[in-house]
DNA sequence: TTTTATTGATTACACATGTAATCCAACCCT
DNA sequence: AGGGTTGGATTACATGTGTAATCAATAAAA
């Protein structure tokens, strides 16, 4: 897949918010963020040149759409990472989440839901 | 916390396995990758310099060790991506696992243990 | 002892990344 | 129509990263 840098991850979080957007909408979606205007068109260039996003000409200005799905995106990431650095399995990166940085309620329970849900579709 | 690039974790990864270790140790470890062994010098060098590690002389070689725990790097990093991938909860996550990787039998059992754990503690 | 092999230090070098500035063409305002 | 404005394209530039090669000092071998 596609190599997505952190920046360049936000710019793709924005315009997953709707889209297609131009580069002046993605700029106002983005300034909580500090950037410079030319720091974000430099970022949907690279983008393109990735393929992680195309546009289609309006006029003089540009309409940008993703060409990956946040969700494929996510999932994609979350499994490299798992990968990477739990072996590929995601209990212990939980059981380090429950350590530290306390699991919210909210969170067990969406677990337990997922947890039902898996028990019922397989074991 | 300290940025250690994919191949310096490799290289650390090799070194949490048993310290301290010579150059040598952590190069023979690593031979599953095809690193050539001035590539893990230079990354147990920057390690050095971003004081994720440190060493101290043994007549010619060095022995290195950790300065930072895995338990902790691993924390941290899941944190810290779970923060920018999920705005900071682990269950969506989990949640693409479920769908896409498909979680193990395992994985199911720990995550419904810790759950167990949590709610123990918690309330 | 002269040669060779080993070890860390220094240097290399292309590509990625963060963070813009400059350039040029089209558009809008006066 | 001329000048400022806006949009994308091109250029910039330091630092990080992957992947070594070279250098210099020392230890081991012949």
């Amino acid at each position: 897949m596609i190599e997505i840098s952190k920046t360049e991850f936000e710019v793709m979080d924005a315009l997953w918010q709707s889209y297609p957007a131009s580069a002046s909408d993605i700029i106002e979606r983005l300034q909580h963020k500090d950037w410079h205007e030319k720091t974000v068109k430099t970022l949907l260039s690279r983008l393109v040149s990735k393929k992680a996003i195309d546009f289609e000409k309006q006029q003089r200005s540009y309409l940008y759409f993703p060409l990956v799905e946040k969700s494929a995106y996510l999932a994609n990431e979350s499994s490299s990472i798992v990968s990477r650095l739990f072996a590929g399995r995601v209990a212990p990166l939980v059981a380090g989440f429950a350590d530290t940085d306390s699991l919210s309620r909210q969170d067990v329970d969406e677990l337990k839901a997922l947890i039902d849900q898996w028990e019922k579709d397989n074991g």
